[in-house]
DNA sequence: AGACTATAGTTGTTTGCACAACTATAGTCC
DNA sequence: GGACTATAGTTGTGCAAACAACTATAGTCT
Protein backbone atom coordinates (compact mmCIF):
# COMPACT_ATOMS: atom_id res chain seq x y z
CA UNK A 1 0.00 0.00 0.00
CA UNK A 2 1.50 3.23 -1.14
CA UNK A 3 1.53 6.33 0.92
CA UNK A 4 -0.57 8.37 -1.81
CA UNK A 5 -3.22 5.39 -1.81
CA UNK A 6 -5.27 7.95 -0.41
CA UNK A 7 -5.76 10.41 -3.24
CA UNK A 8 -8.09 12.49 -3.92
CA UNK A 9 -9.87 14.60 -6.32
CA UNK A 10 -7.53 17.16 -6.52
CA UNK A 11 -4.96 15.31 -8.73
CA UNK A 12 -1.32 16.11 -7.21
CA UNK A 13 -2.00 16.35 -3.92
CA UNK A 14 -3.48 14.53 -1.12
CA UNK A 15 -6.19 16.44 -0.47
CA UNK A 16 -7.94 19.82 -0.58
CA UNK A 17 -6.48 21.11 2.64
CA UNK A 18 -2.66 19.88 1.59
CA UNK A 19 -3.50 21.94 -1.50
CA UNK A 20 -4.40 25.01 0.18
CA UNK A 21 -1.54 24.76 2.61
CA UNK A 22 0.98 24.28 -0.29
CA UNK A 23 -0.49 27.26 -2.50
CA UNK A 24 -0.32 29.36 0.65
CA UNK A 25 2.78 28.32 1.15
CA UNK A 26 3.86 29.08 -2.46
CA UNK A 27 2.51 32.14 -2.89
CA UNK A 28 3.61 33.88 0.36
CA UNK A 29 7.52 32.60 -0.57
CA UNK A 30 7.20 34.64 -4.19
CA UNK A 31 5.59 37.67 -2.92
CA UNK A 32 8.13 37.57 0.18
CA UNK A 33 11.03 37.25 -2.25
CA UNK A 34 9.32 40.34 -4.01
CA UNK A 35 9.51 42.23 -0.48
CA UNK A 36 13.03 41.51 0.17
CA UNK A 37 13.70 43.38 -3.30
CA UNK A 38 13.04 46.69 -1.14
CA UNK A 39 14.25 45.57 2.69
CA UNK A 40 17.34 43.91 1.20
CA UNK A 41 19.05 47.27 -0.28
CA UNK A 42 17.73 49.77 3.12
CA UNK A 43 19.60 46.81 5.07
CA UNK A 44 16.70 45.54 7.42
CA UNK A 45 14.88 42.26 7.37
CA UNK A 46 10.94 42.89 6.91
CA UNK A 47 10.70 41.23 10.48
CA UNK A 48 12.75 44.48 11.62
CA UNK A 49 10.42 47.04 9.73
CA UNK A 50 7.52 45.24 11.70
CA UNK A 51 9.12 46.17 14.97
CA UNK A 52 9.65 49.67 13.76
CA UNK A 53 6.13 49.58 12.15
CA UNK A 54 4.72 48.54 15.40
CA UNK A 55 6.63 51.49 17.06
CA UNK A 56 5.77 53.92 15.36
CA UNK A 57 2.23 52.98 15.51
CA UNK A 58 2.71 53.12 19.60
CA UNK A 59 5.12 56.55 19.04
CA UNK A 60 5.85 58.43 21.44
CA UNK A 61 4.54 55.86 24.28
CA UNK A 62 7.89 53.28 24.11
CA UNK A 63 6.88 49.49 24.36
CA UNK A 64 8.29 46.37 26.48
CA UNK A 65 10.27 43.87 24.46
CA UNK A 66 7.77 41.55 24.80
CA UNK A 67 4.56 43.30 23.70
CA UNK A 68 6.72 44.06 20.92
CA UNK A 69 7.47 40.19 20.00
CA UNK A 70 3.92 38.86 21.03
CA UNK A 71 2.32 41.59 18.26
CA UNK A 72 4.98 40.50 15.27
CA UNK A 73 3.46 38.64 12.07
CA UNK A 74 5.50 35.47 12.39
CA UNK A 75 6.83 34.88 16.46
CA UNK A 76 10.06 35.63 17.69
CA UNK A 77 12.19 34.20 19.91
CA UNK A 78 15.26 36.29 18.78
CA UNK A 79 13.68 39.82 19.90
CA UNK A 80 16.51 40.02 22.35
CA UNK A 81 18.85 39.74 19.35
CA UNK A 82 16.77 41.30 16.61
CA UNK A 83 16.48 44.64 19.00
CA UNK A 84 20.15 44.26 19.68
CA UNK A 85 20.47 45.02 15.74
CA UNK A 86 18.28 47.76 15.54
CA UNK A 87 20.00 49.60 18.72
CA UNK A 88 23.35 49.28 16.91
CA UNK A 89 22.13 51.66 13.85
CA UNK A 90 20.49 53.64 16.72
CA UNK A 91 17.10 53.24 15.03
CA UNK A 92 15.84 52.26 18.41
CA UNK A 93 16.54 52.82 22.81
CA UNK A 94 15.77 50.52 25.35
CA UNK A 95 15.44 52.12 28.69
CA UNK A 96 15.21 50.32 31.94
CA UNK A 97 12.90 52.27 34.09
CA UNK A 98 13.04 52.22 38.05
CA UNK A 99 9.71 51.19 39.02
CA UNK A 100 10.22 47.68 37.44
CA UNK A 101 13.15 46.97 36.70
CA UNK A 102 11.91 44.03 35.05
CA UNK A 103 11.09 45.16 32.07
CA UNK A 104 12.41 46.65 28.95
CA UNK A 105 10.71 49.82 27.18
CA UNK A 106 11.68 50.06 23.54
CA UNK A 107 11.37 53.53 21.65
CA UNK A 108 11.87 54.18 17.82
CA UNK A 109 14.61 57.30 17.68
CA UNK A 110 14.59 60.15 14.71
CA UNK A 111 16.70 57.53 12.86
CA UNK A 112 14.05 55.25 12.82
CA UNK A 113 11.66 57.00 11.96
CA UNK A 114 13.16 58.39 9.38
CA UNK A 115 13.82 54.76 7.65
CA UNK A 116 10.23 54.55 8.29
CA UNK A 117 9.73 57.55 5.82
CA UNK A 118 12.03 56.48 3.52
CA UNK A 119 11.05 53.32 3.29
CA UNK A 120 7.11 54.02 2.17
CA UNK A 121 7.00 54.48 -1.36
CA UNK A 122 9.09 51.63 -2.51
CA UNK A 123 7.25 49.59 -0.15
CA UNK A 124 3.85 50.73 -1.19
CA UNK A 125 5.37 50.17 -5.05
CA UNK A 126 6.30 46.87 -3.68
CA UNK A 127 2.86 46.13 -2.69
CA UNK A 128 1.50 47.33 -5.99
CA UNK A 129 3.62 45.35 -7.79
CA UNK A 130 2.71 41.88 -5.44
CA UNK A 131 -0.95 42.17 -5.57
CA UNK A 132 -1.92 45.07 -7.44
CA UNK A 133 -3.23 42.82 -10.58
CA UNK A 134 -6.12 41.77 -7.98
CA UNK A 135 -9.27 43.52 -7.60
CA UNK A 136 -10.59 45.23 -4.60
CA UNK A 137 -12.84 42.15 -4.47
CA UNK A 138 -10.46 39.30 -4.77
CA UNK A 139 -8.32 41.41 -2.18
CA UNK A 140 -11.20 41.98 0.43
CA UNK A 141 -12.21 38.26 -0.21
CA UNK A 142 -8.95 36.70 0.10
CA UNK A 143 -8.26 38.83 3.76
CA UNK A 144 -11.15 37.18 4.79
CA UNK A 145 -10.72 33.64 3.44
CA UNK A 146 -7.26 34.23 5.39
CA UNK A 147 -8.14 35.34 8.65
CA UNK A 148 -10.79 32.23 8.86
CA UNK A 149 -8.56 30.12 8.02
CA UNK A 150 -6.20 31.07 10.55
CA UNK A 151 -8.65 31.79 13.36
CA UNK A 152 -8.50 28.61 15.10
CA UNK A 153 -4.92 28.72 15.72
CA UNK A 154 -5.19 32.40 17.09
CA UNK A 155 -4.73 32.91 20.54
CA UNK A 156 -7.86 35.25 22.28
CA UNK A 157 -6.89 38.28 22.95
CA UNK A 158 -4.12 38.39 20.54
CA UNK A 159 -4.06 41.63 17.75
CA UNK A 160 -4.01 39.40 14.88
CA UNK A 161 -7.21 37.40 15.44
CA UNK B 1 4.90 64.57 6.89
CA UNK B 2 4.42 60.93 8.63
CA UNK B 3 5.08 57.92 6.71
CA UNK B 4 1.71 57.01 7.44
CA UNK B 5 -0.12 59.92 5.83
CA UNK B 6 -1.18 57.73 2.99
CA UNK B 7 -3.42 56.01 5.28
CA UNK B 8 -6.42 54.40 3.41
CA UNK B 9 -9.99 53.18 4.38
CA UNK B 10 -8.22 49.81 5.66
CA UNK B 11 -7.41 51.21 9.40
CA UNK B 12 -4.19 49.71 10.81
CA UNK B 13 -3.06 49.08 7.43
CA UNK B 14 -1.67 51.58 4.61
CA UNK B 15 -3.50 49.91 1.58
CA UNK B 16 -5.72 46.55 0.52
CA UNK B 17 -2.52 44.71 -1.05
CA UNK B 18 -0.39 45.45 2.28
CA UNK B 19 -3.07 44.33 3.98
CA UNK B 20 -3.59 40.81 2.31
CA UNK B 21 0.13 40.45 2.32
CA UNK B 22 0.54 41.11 5.78
CA UNK B 23 -2.59 38.20 6.70
CA UNK B 24 -0.93 35.73 4.14
CA UNK B 25 2.08 35.52 6.00
CA UNK B 26 0.72 35.88 9.42
CA UNK B 27 -1.22 32.82 7.96
CA UNK B 28 1.22 30.98 6.54
CA UNK B 29 3.33 31.42 9.65
CA UNK B 30 0.30 29.96 12.28
CA UNK B 31 -0.05 26.87 9.49
CA UNK B 32 3.21 26.01 9.11
CA UNK B 33 3.93 26.00 12.99
CA UNK B 34 1.35 23.33 12.96
CA UNK B 35 3.11 21.37 10.43
CA UNK B 36 6.32 21.12 11.95
CA UNK B 37 4.78 19.50 14.97
CA UNK B 38 4.14 16.77 12.21
CA UNK B 39 7.85 16.66 10.45
CA UNK B 40 9.71 17.88 14.18
CA UNK B 41 9.40 14.27 15.73
CA UNK B 42 10.02 12.62 12.30
CA UNK B 43 13.39 13.83 11.92
CA UNK B 44 12.89 16.16 8.85
CA UNK B 45 11.78 19.43 7.39
CA UNK B 46 9.13 19.75 5.42
CA UNK B 47 11.48 20.97 2.65
CA UNK B 48 13.37 17.51 2.78
CA UNK B 49 9.53 15.79 3.00
CA UNK B 50 8.96 18.11 -0.37
CA UNK B 51 11.85 16.73 -1.69
CA UNK B 52 11.14 12.75 -0.72
CA UNK B 53 7.54 13.61 -2.17
CA UNK B 54 9.00 14.74 -5.48
CA UNK B 55 11.26 11.34 -5.48
CA UNK B 56 8.13 9.55 -5.04
CA UNK B 57 5.70 11.25 -7.64
CA UNK B 58 8.38 10.29 -10.37
CA UNK B 59 9.36 6.81 -9.10
CA UNK B 60 11.06 4.86 -9.89
CA UNK B 61 12.49 7.19 -12.61
CA UNK B 62 15.06 9.65 -10.86
CA UNK B 63 15.63 12.90 -10.84
CA UNK B 64 18.70 15.60 -11.02
CA UNK B 65 19.60 17.78 -8.57
CA UNK B 66 18.70 21.12 -10.20
CA UNK B 67 15.22 19.87 -11.65
CA UNK B 68 14.54 18.77 -7.89
CA UNK B 69 15.50 22.38 -6.73
CA UNK B 70 13.45 24.53 -9.72
CA UNK B 71 9.79 22.43 -8.25
CA UNK B 72 10.51 22.76 -4.74
CA UNK B 73 7.68 25.35 -3.36
CA UNK B 74 9.99 27.24 -1.41
CA UNK B 75 13.33 28.30 -3.59
CA UNK B 76 16.68 25.96 -2.49
CA UNK B 77 19.68 27.38 -2.71
CA UNK B 78 20.91 25.36 -0.22
CA UNK B 79 20.25 21.92 -2.42
CA UNK B 80 23.00 20.02 -2.12
CA UNK B 81 23.49 19.93 1.73
CA UNK B 82 19.97 19.11 1.77
CA UNK B 83 20.71 16.31 -0.41
CA UNK B 84 23.15 15.89 1.88
CA UNK B 85 21.38 15.07 4.67
CA UNK B 86 19.31 13.40 3.25
CA UNK B 87 21.59 11.32 1.90
CA UNK B 88 23.13 10.61 5.22
CA UNK B 89 20.64 9.22 6.59
CA UNK B 90 19.59 6.87 3.38
CA UNK B 91 16.17 8.14 2.23
CA UNK B 92 17.92 8.61 -1.08
CA UNK B 93 20.69 7.94 -3.31
CA UNK B 94 22.83 10.04 -5.40
CA UNK B 95 24.10 8.54 -9.12
CA UNK B 96 26.46 10.39 -11.17
CA UNK B 97 26.05 9.00 -14.79
CA UNK B 98 28.52 7.93 -17.21
CA UNK B 99 26.56 9.40 -20.26
CA UNK B 100 27.08 13.13 -18.24
CA UNK B 101 28.86 13.28 -15.55
CA UNK B 102 27.63 16.73 -14.88
CA UNK B 103 24.69 15.61 -13.80
CA UNK B 104 23.72 14.00 -10.42
CA UNK B 105 20.91 11.46 -10.59
CA UNK B 106 18.74 11.59 -7.25
CA UNK B 107 16.61 8.82 -6.30
CA UNK B 108 14.44 7.79 -3.84
CA UNK B 109 15.25 4.43 -1.27
CA UNK B 110 13.24 1.57 0.46
CA UNK B 111 13.48 3.86 3.59
CA UNK B 112 12.58 6.98 1.89
CA UNK B 113 9.29 5.18 0.78
CA UNK B 114 8.93 4.00 4.21
CA UNK B 115 9.12 7.41 6.14
CA UNK B 116 6.44 8.88 3.74
CA UNK B 117 3.68 5.94 4.92
CA UNK B 118 4.76 6.57 8.07
CA UNK B 119 4.02 10.14 7.95
CA UNK B 120 1.00 9.93 5.53
CA UNK B 121 -1.46 9.69 8.16
CA UNK B 122 -0.05 12.21 11.06
CA UNK B 123 0.06 14.73 8.24
CA UNK B 124 -3.42 13.95 6.55
CA UNK B 125 -4.61 14.91 10.18
CA UNK B 126 -2.50 17.65 10.53
CA UNK B 127 -4.00 19.46 7.25
CA UNK B 128 -7.47 18.42 8.70
CA UNK B 129 -6.25 20.41 12.29
CA UNK B 130 -4.85 23.49 9.72
CA UNK B 131 -7.91 23.93 7.66
CA UNK B 132 -10.48 20.88 8.36
CA UNK B 133 -12.54 24.07 9.53
CA UNK B 134 -13.14 25.85 6.27
CA UNK B 135 -15.93 24.57 3.73
CA UNK B 136 -14.90 22.80 0.68
CA UNK B 137 -16.47 25.77 -0.96
CA UNK B 138 -14.09 28.12 0.84
CA UNK B 139 -11.41 25.98 0.34
CA UNK B 140 -11.68 25.92 -3.56
CA UNK B 141 -11.86 29.36 -3.62
CA UNK B 142 -8.74 30.15 -1.89
CA UNK B 143 -7.03 27.92 -4.09
CA UNK B 144 -7.91 30.01 -6.64
CA UNK B 145 -7.09 33.49 -5.27
CA UNK B 146 -4.05 32.07 -4.09
CA UNK B 147 -2.86 31.06 -7.60
CA UNK B 148 -4.27 34.29 -9.66
CA UNK B 149 -2.47 36.32 -6.61
CA UNK B 150 1.13 34.94 -7.32
CA UNK B 151 0.41 34.14 -11.02
CA UNK B 152 2.45 37.26 -12.33
CA UNK B 153 5.46 35.98 -10.60
CA UNK B 154 5.68 32.79 -11.45
CA UNK B 155 8.00 31.88 -14.51
CA UNK B 156 6.91 30.46 -17.30
CA UNK B 157 6.96 26.46 -17.79
CA UNK B 158 7.12 26.48 -14.18
CA UNK B 159 5.62 23.42 -12.58
CA UNK B 160 3.68 25.82 -9.80
CA UNK B 161 1.81 27.96 -12.50
C1' DA C 1 41.66 20.16 -31.97
C1' DG C 2 41.71 24.28 -29.00
C1' DA C 3 39.24 28.20 -27.14
C1' DC C 4 34.71 29.61 -25.70
C1' DT C 5 30.33 29.13 -23.71
C1' DA C 6 26.74 26.72 -21.40
C1' DT C 7 25.21 23.45 -18.03
C1' DA C 8 25.10 21.17 -13.44
C1' DG C 9 26.43 21.08 -8.88
C1' DT C 10 29.23 22.35 -4.76
C1' DT C 11 31.29 25.10 -1.20
C1' DG C 12 32.33 29.34 1.78
C1' DT C 13 30.53 32.54 4.54
C1' DT C 14 27.29 35.21 6.76
C1' DT C 15 22.98 35.89 8.76
C1' DG C 16 18.51 34.37 10.67
C1' DC C 17 15.51 31.09 13.36
C1' DA C 18 14.25 27.89 17.06
C1' DC C 19 14.33 25.74 21.38
C1' DA C 20 15.77 25.45 25.84
C1' DA C 21 18.28 26.74 29.83
C1' DC C 22 19.46 30.64 32.51
C1' DT C 23 19.44 35.33 35.24
C1' DA C 24 17.23 39.05 37.39
C1' DT C 25 13.41 41.38 39.49
C1' DA C 26 8.84 41.64 41.56
C1' DG C 27 4.77 39.92 43.91
C1' DT C 28 2.54 36.54 47.26
C1' DC C 29 1.57 33.92 51.20
C1' DC C 30 2.04 31.76 55.24
C1' DG D 1 10.35 38.51 56.30
C1' DG D 2 11.99 34.33 53.99
C1' DA D 3 10.65 30.76 50.70
C1' DC D 4 7.95 30.27 46.58
C1' DT D 5 6.08 31.55 42.30
C1' DA D 6 5.44 34.54 38.43
C1' DT D 7 7.15 37.81 35.13
C1' DA D 8 10.52 39.74 31.77
C1' DG D 9 14.44 39.26 29.21
C1' DT D 10 18.91 37.16 27.78
C1' DT D 11 22.16 33.77 26.20
C1' DG D 12 24.04 29.23 24.29
C1' DT D 13 23.89 26.29 20.75
C1' DG D 14 22.74 24.09 16.64
C1' DC D 15 20.35 24.02 12.36
C1' DA D 16 18.51 26.22 8.07
C1' DA D 17 18.51 29.92 4.41
C1' DA D 18 20.66 33.24 1.14
C1' DC D 19 23.99 34.78 -2.07
C1' DA D 20 27.96 34.54 -4.44
C1' DA D 21 32.12 32.46 -5.99
C1' DC D 22 34.00 28.28 -7.57
C1' DT D 23 34.78 23.46 -9.98
C1' DA D 24 33.84 20.08 -13.29
C1' DT D 25 31.93 18.39 -17.49
C1' DA D 26 29.87 18.79 -22.01
C1' DG D 27 28.73 21.06 -26.36
C1' DT D 28 29.94 24.38 -30.18
C1' DC D 29 32.38 26.82 -33.60
C1' DT D 30 35.94 27.88 -36.64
Amino acid sequence: MSPKSKKSQTGRFDSLEQEVYLNLWRTYDRLRSIEEEVFGPMGITSQQYNVLRLLFAHHPEPMPTLTIANRMISKAPDITRMLDKLESSSLILRTRPSENRRVVLISITDGGLSILEKIAEPLRRCHSKQLGHLSKEDLAQLVGLLRNARKPHEQEKNPWT
